[in-house]
DNA sequence: AGGCATGTTACAGG
DNA sequence: ACCTGTAACATGCC
């Protein structure tokens, strides 16, 4: 589910609800996880003050008082319910599936208890998600981090670092921008759509790429993300109490998932085809994807 | 019943 | 050591 601009909203929410709070303690419901959580390991954070709390990639940072950092990332259907004083749920507006309340508490898998008896719950159905803490030294190593490339946002993000990363590459130029090296929170549905904002296929070869191709993909990265990120924090702005729908800024996508439907750009009406790229799921316009 | 799913990474082979 | 592609992880839905 969560690609840059929904990992980017979640750390906005979380940022107006959780921020100062102090930790009471920590429940884990559920261990297992992508990496084993270790429950002497993370009762370090009772009593601890959340200081900052921020993003990269697509991962989310929470620093703690004493230098104390939680690293998480949201996997596949990672994601965080808000309970305020009075126990009523907030959650984020995008969901893998809408799920009963009960289906749903089923995945809880570790409850942050607050001082002022307010609650953050990470919930995760399938549990490719994960969340590791680090005291300062190791967090600065860690190796989650450190191999990403550029953020999008980021000036490094150009098309003098794009032509030498690709120089003397094979590969295609969807494989290419789904690696999180080359740059950094770009997944498989804003990948499919960047590709046919530029028009440019999936399987072309990064070699074969023009100037202007280049220059082109990494506007639109910029600009899709951008724009999603503002779709996603107006309609949620916070944790919302919405119980029912799915974030709206998930909805409308040229190409992801509609194989057989017809192109959306004006005066074509090819259909849409999918097929396999990197073991995921790609969709293009064979008209307009040269 | 079998295939599919928005992510990451360990591993194998070149 | 580098480069690339594949499959596995856990769970639920269609």
């Amino acid at each position: 589910m969560p690609e840059l601009p929904e990992v980017e909203v979640v750390k906005r929410s979380l940022k107006k609800k959780i921020l100062n709070l102090i930790i009471k303690k920590v429940n884990i419901k559920d261990s297992n996880l992508r990496y084993k959580l270790d429950i002497d390991e993370i009762s370090k954070l009772n009593g601890k003050k959340i200081k900052r709390i921020s993003r990269r990639s697509k991962f989310l940072i929470f620093e703690f008082e004493k230098k104390l950092f939680m690293l998480v990332h949201l996997g596949m259907t990672g994601k965080f319910f808000f309970f305020n004083d009075k126990q009523k749920k907030y959650k984020t507006s995008f969901y893998y599936k809408i799920l009963n309340d009960e289906k749903e508490q089923k995945h809880d898998r570790v409850i942050f208890e607050f001082q002022n008896r307010q609650k953050l719950i990470y919930n995760d159905i399938r549990k490719f998600g994960f969340i590791k803490l680090y005291s300062q030294d190791k967090f600065l190593k860690n190796s989650h981090l450190n191999n990403l490339g550029p953020e999008p946002f980021d000036k490094k993000w150009s098309a003098v670092y794009f032509k030498r990363y690709i120089s003397g590459r094979k590969r295609s130029i969807k494989n290419i921008l789904m690696d999180q090296k080359f740059i950094s929170g770009l997944g498989n549905i804003y990948v499919n759509e960047i590709l046919f904002l530029s028009n440019i296929r999936p399987t072309r070869k990064v070699a074969k790429l023009k100037n202007f191709e280049i220059e082109k993909i990494i506007k639109n990265t910029k600009q899709i993300l951008k724009n999603a990120i503002k779709l996603g924090g107006s309609s949620i702005k916070d944790f919302s109490s919405d119980t029912g729908k799915r974030g709206d800024f998930q909805q409308n996508f040229n190409v992801y998932g509609r194989k057989g439907e017809s192109c959306s750009n004006i005066d074509c009406k090819t259909s849409i085809l999918r097929t396999v790229i990197s073991n995921r799921a790609t969709f293009f316009c064979k008209k307009c994807q040269k």
